[in-house]
DNA sequence: ACCGCCGGGTGCC
DNA sequence: ACCGCCGGGTGCC
C-alpha cells in the first residue's frame, strides 16, 4: 500500500479533510465511476419484447441488464435486455426505448431492471426498472421521460433485492432514497485493518482450523497456523464447493443474489485472498531446504510445496512437479510491484535447493523473451505489474497473455484496485485457473477496491461490474440491511486472514513487543518564531480573503502551499525554497500575466508539489507521478493520464480535481531534473545552521547513544531536504548513519537496508528515512526507536512507517517520538489527526454525515489549521 | 398471442 | 360501403 501524504494534489489530503466528494477525487469519467453517489429517482414498469428470438432466459425476480444498442438496424433507440450471464433476453418495447435512449446515452441516469415474472413468458414480459443518478440530473431525467409520456413511481418495493428470504438477507432490502455515501474519513492503517477484521467477527474459530491431513512429515516443520494455512490453500485449490451465493436446486444452479439460474455448474474459485497480517506466518528459514527435501520424498508425486518468505511474510505456493495440471499447464506466474521483485529473486535464490531443478524466469528488462513457449516451460515466471501493463498493449500480443498459466499469484494485490488502470486490465486478461492474491489490505479505501480482486478470482457474476455494484457495493455503501452481511460471507469464503490477535487452537499466533508513541514538544527560538509568524500572518490573510470571497476551494492548492511552508518552517528555515515572503504566486489568474509568467508560476507550483513530500500520487491512476504536468488550475497529474481524460471528455474536459476547464495547450510540463534540484544545490552553498527541531533530535540521539549505545533508530521526515540538513550534525557528532529515500535506486536501497540491519560493530545506528520510501514490505526491525520529525497529514502513513520496525522480528519494545512544534500548524494537524482517529472508528460501511455537515467540517479544518 | 393490430373480403333480413 | 363487421394473417428492435 503506497500511501500518499504530501501536499497539493495529494488525494489523501483531500480525503483527510473530507473534501473528496466536493472535488470528485477518483471520479473522473462520469456516471460509471460515480455510481456510488447515485440516488434512486424512482421506478417504472415496462415491457421486454421479442423474447422468442433469443436464447437468454430469466427467472422470476431475476436481475437483468439494460444495454443500449445504437447500431440496431431497425431502431437506433433500441435497448437490449440481457440476463446476468450476458445472454440477450429481448428488447425494451420501442416507445419506452425511445424515452430511455437519450437518458442512457447522455449518462443522465443508470437504468437497472428486474423481471418480476421472468419465467414462462414466450413473447413479452414485464420489467421493473430503477433509475439511478446524481441529484442534479433528476429533473432532466423526469423531464425526458415525461416528454415520452412516462412517469416514475416512488421506489416502494422493487425487484429481487427485496424478495429472497435467504440467510444472507436480513429483512427488507431494495432501493431506498438514501443520500450518497462515501467513506468520509481516511482511516489509519490500524483502523482499516480493524474495520476489515470486523468482516471476520463472527467467524467461528474452528471454521478454518482443520489442518491438512496426510502431511505429517510437513507437520513437524510447521506451526499450527501454518498447517492451517496450508490446509486452507490446498482445499481452496481442490475444493468442489460452489462459489458463494450459489445453490444447487433440482438440477439447476441458482444465484441467490441475482436469482439467475443455469444448468452449468459455476466454476469453483480455485484460489483466494491471503490477507494475513504481515509477518504473521512464521517458519524457521534455516530448515527450509531440509523441508523441501523431506517433502520431495514424501509428497512429490503429488506436489511440492514452497514456502517463500517475503520481507517477513510467508506465503505458501504450490507447484505441481512431474505431473502437471490436467490441462497441461505448468508455469506459475507471479506478478509483483517492482519494489519487491528483487525480494522474490533473492528468496528463490536463497531457499530453493539447487538439486530441486526448478526453472525460474524473471520476465523483466529489455531482453525478456517474446516467445510464449519459453514462458510456459518454466516452473515460475516472475514479472511486475508495469511490465504486464506495458506488454499488454503491444502489437501481436504479450507473451504473458498467450500462456495458459497453471497458477497466477498477485503479490501486493491491492496494486490493481483501480479498475480503469491499464495494469488492472492487463491482469484481468491473464489466463489460468488457480488464482491467488497476496495483500495485507484488500480494502484500502472503500469496498470499491475489492472489485478488481474479486473479478480477478473469476467469481460469477461479479466479474461484471454491474452485478458487483448492484448486489454488493451499493447495498454496503448505502447501508442496506443485509448488505454488509453479504460482503462478509463473500470475503470470508475466499480469504484467509489471521491478525496479531488471532488464535489457533486457543494460542495466540504472534506476540509482538510493545509500541509506545511519545509526543515531544519543541519550542521555536525567537528568531524562528518571528519568521514563522510573519509567513503565517501573510498566509492567514490570503486564506481569510479566500474565505470572504468564497473561493476557498478554487484556491485549494494555494492553501496547501501556505500550510506546506508553515510545516517546513517548523522543521528548518532552509526548507522553505521561496522564502521571499510574497504570496503573489497565490493567484494564477491568466488575465494579468504574460504566457511566460504564467508558465513560470505554474512550474513553481509544480516544483512545490514535487518537493513537498516525496513521491506524489496522480489522482487519475493513483500511482506515483511519472511524467508530471500541471494544469492551469494548478493540479498535477501524469501526462498520459490527463491527456486521456481530455481526450475522452472532448470537447469539454474538466479537471478531475476541481472541475475547471482543461485544455491540452494549457498543460505545463515539468522542466528537466536539474532545475528542480537546483534548490538542493543552492542549499549546500548556504551556510549550515541548526534549528530547534534539529537540536531536539540531536539531544535525544546523544542521550540515546549514552544510555544504550547499541540501540538503532529511524529518523523520519517527509522532507528529503530536511534529512539532508540533518546529515550535518550527525556527522559532527560522530554518528554512523545511512539513508533511505524514494529517489534512491533499488540497488542502493538494498545496500542501505542491509547495512542498517547488520548487527556488526560500527554498522550505522541511525537511518534517515523519508516517510514513504519503499513499500509496505520494508523491514527495518534493527531499529527500536523512531523519531518522527514532522507529522503527516494522514495518520495512516505514520502508522505504516512505524510498522516497518514494529513487526515480526522486532525483539525490543519500540518507542516512537514525534516532534511537534508548540503553537504551530503541527499541533493543529495533530488535533485533526486525533479527531479523525476517533471519527473513523466504525466508519467503514456506515453512513456519513450530511453534505452540509461535511462541508462545515472541511471549512473548520482549514480554519483550525491556520488558526482562523 | 386464449391478445391487438392490420388490411382484405364483404355487405338486407 | 368514403362505412361496420368478419375472420385470417401476423407478431421485437
Amino acid at each position: 500500500g503506497e500511501r500518499n501524504y504530501s501536499c497539493f494534489s495529494s488525494s489523501d489530503f483531500y480525503s483527510s479533510l473530507g473534501l473528496e466528494d466536493f472535488l470528485s477525487v477518483g471520479d473522473i469519467s462520469g456516471t460509471e465511476e460515480d455510481t456510488d453517489s447515485a440516488i434512486l429517482y424512482g421506478t417504472l414498469r415496462g415491457s421486454v419484447v421479442g423474447l422468442r428470438y433469443y436464447t437468454g432466459i430469466v427467472n422470476n425476480n431475476e436481475m437483468v441488464a439494460l444495454q443500449r444498442d445504437p447500431n440496431n438496424p431497425y431502431d437506433k433507440n433500441a435497448v437490449r435486455v440481457n440476463n446476468v450471464n450476458g445472454d440477450q433476453v429481448g428488447h425494451i418495447k420501442k416507445e419506452l426505448a425511445a424515452a430511455l435512449a437519450g437518458i442512457m446515452d447522455s449518462k443522465l441516469a443508470v437504468v437497472e431492471g428486474v423481471v418480476p415474472y421472468g419465467a414462462k413468458n414466450v413473447f413479452t414480459m414485464p420489467v421493473q426498472m430503477s433509475f439511478w443518478g446524481r441529484e442534479e440530473n433528476r429533473e432532466a431525467v423526469l423531464d425526458q421521460l415525461k416528454r415520452h409520456g412516462f412517469k416514475l413511481s416512488p421506489p416502494l418495493k422493487v425487484g429481487s433485492e427485496s424478495r429472497f428470504g435467504s440467510k444472507w438477507i436480513s429483512g427488507r432490502a431494495g432501493p431506498s432514497y438514501s443520500a450518497p455515501v462515501h467513506a468520509a474519513v481516511q482511516l489509519t492503517t490500524e483502523q482499516l485493518k480493524s474495520e476489515f477484521d470486523k468482516l471476520f467477527e463472527d467467524l467461528k474459530e474452528d471454521d478454518k482450523t482443520c489442518e491438512m491431513e496426510g502431511a505429517e512429515t510437513v507437520g513437524t516443520l510447521l506451526l499450527p497456523h501454518q498447517k492451517q494455512a496450508l490446509a486452507w490453500m490446498v482445499s481452496r485449490e481442490n475444493s468442489n464447493d460452489l462459489p458463494p451465493f450459489w445453490e444447487e436446486r433440482s438440477d439447476f444452479y441458482y444465484n441467490i443474489l441475482t436469482n439467475f439460474a443455469e444448468k452449468k455448474r459455476p466454476e469453483n474459485i480455485r484460489g483466494g485472498i491471503l490477507a494475513d497480517d504481515m509477518g504473521l506466518v512464521i517458519i524457521l528459514i534455516q530448515s527450509l531446504n531440509f523441508c523441501l527435501c523431506r517433502m520431495c520424498v514424501h509428497v512429490s508425486y503429488w506436489f511440492i510445496i514452497w514456502f517463500i518468505l517475503i520481507c517477513g511474510k510467508y506465503y505458501t505456493l504450490f507447484c505441481y512437479a512431474g505431473k502437471y495440471s490436467d490441462d497441461g499447464s505448468r508455469a506459475t506466474l507471479i506478478v509483483c510491484p517492482l519494489s519487491v521483485l528483487s525480494n522474490w529473486m533473492d528468496q528463490f535464490e536463497q531457499h530453493i535447493h539447487q538439486d530441486f531443478n526448478v526453472n525460474i524466469y524473471v520476465y523483466y528488462g529489455s531482453d525478456r523473451s517474446k516467445d510464449p513457449s519459453v514462458l510456459s516451460e518454466q516452473d515460475i515466471v516472475l514479472t511486475t505489474y508495469n511490465i504486464l501493463a506495458t506488454d499488454y498493449g503491444i502489437r501481436g500480443g504479450s507473451p504473458l497473455h498467450k500462456v495458459k498459466w497453471l497458477r497466477i499469484v498477485l503479490d501486493e494485490g491491492h496494486t490493481i484496485r483501480n479498475p480503469n488502470a491499464q495494469q488492472t486490465k492487463a491482469v484481468l486478461n491473464l489466463e489460468g485457473q488457480r488464482r491467488w492474491v497476496l495483500t495485507g489490505t484488500p480494502i484500502q479505501n472503500s469496498v470499491k477496491d475489492l472489485w478488481s480482486l474479486i473479478s480477478f478470482l473469476k467469481m460469477k457474476p461479479f466479474t461484471d461490474r454491474e452485478w458487483w455494484h448492484r448486489t454488493i457495493q451499493r447495498p454496503v455503501t448505502t447501508g442496506t440491511p443485509g448488505g454488509l452481511g453479504r460482503l462478509q460471507s463473500l470475503i470470508r469464503s475466499i480469504t484467509l486472514r489471521r491478525t496479531k490477535t488471532s488464535k489457533v487452537k486457543g494460542k495466540p499466533v504472534l506476540e509482538l513487543p510493545e509500541r509506545k508513541v511519545l509526543i515531544q514538544h519543541v519550542t521555536l527560538t525567537e528568531e524562528e518564531r518571528q519568521v514563522y509568524q510573519s509567513v503565517k500572518e501573510e498566509g492567514k490573510a490570503a486564506i481569510s480573503r479566500f474565505f470572504s470571497e468564497g473561493t476557498v476551494l478554487a484556491h485549494y492548492a494555494d492553501i496547501l502551499g501556505v500550510l506546506l511552508r508553515l510545516r517546513q518552517l517548523c522543521c528548518h528555515p532552509h526548507l522553505c525554497v521561496n522564502t521571499s515572503s510574497s504570496f503573489s504566486y497565490l493567484s494564477v489568474s491568466a488575465d494579468n500575466k504574460t504566457p511566460e509568467e504564467l508558465r513560470e508560476t505554474l512550474v513553481k507550483k509544480m516544483k512545490l508539489v514535487l518537493s513537498s513530500g516525496s513521491d506524489e500520487e496522480c489522482a487519475v491512476c493513483l500511482e506515483s507521478l511519472t511524467v508530471p504536468v500541471i494544469t492551469r488550475c494548478a493540479h498535477v497529474f501524469c501526462k498520459p493520464c490527463i491527456f486521456e481524460v481530455i481526450r475522452s471528455e472532448q470537447p469539454n474536459a474538466k479537471c478531475p480535481l476541481c472541475r475547471n476547464k482543461l485544455r491540452v495547450e494549457h498543460l505545463v510540463e515539468c522542466p528537466p531534473e536539474e532545475e528542480i534540484d537546483s534548490s538542493n544545490g543552492k542549499k549546500s552553498d548556504q551556510e549550515w545552521i541548526s534549528s530547534s527541531k534539529v537540536n531536539a533530535l540531536m539531544h535525544a540521539l546523544i542521550e540515546l547513544r549514552r544510555d544504550s549505545p547499541n540501540a538503532k533508530c529511524l529518523v523520519v521526515s517527509q522532507f528529503t531536504t530536511f534529512l539532508s540538513l540533518i546529515e550535518n550534525p550527525l556527522k559532527e557528532s560522530g554518528f554512523a548513519f545511512t539513508r533511505l529515500d524514494g529517489s534512491m535506486a533499488q540497488k542502493k536501497r538494498v545496500e542501505a537496508i542491509q547495512c542498517f540491519q547488520s548487527s556488526q560493530a560500527g554498522s550505522p545506528t541511525v537511518m534517515l528515512l523519508s516517510l514513504k520510501a519503499g513499500g509496505v514490505g520494508l523491514n527495518l526491525t534493527a531499529a527500536s526507536r523512531v523519531f518522527l520529525m514532522d507529522p503527516a497529514w494522514n495518520p495512516a502513513a505514520e502508522d505504516q512507517c512505524f510498522d516497518r520496525c514494529h513487526r515480526l522480528g522486532q525483539k525490543h519494545d519500540v518507542v516512537i517520538t514525534k516532534f511537534i512544534v508548540k503553537d504551530s500548524v503541527e499541533e493543529n494537524m495533530m488535533k485533526i489527526q486525533n479527531k479523525k482517529r476517533k471519527l473513523a472508528a466504525g466508519a467503514f460501511a456506515t453512513k456519513k454525515p450530511s453534505a452540509s455537515e461535511v462541508n462545515q467540517t472541511k471549512i473548520n479544518e482549514i480554519k483550525a489549521l491556520i488558526d482562523l
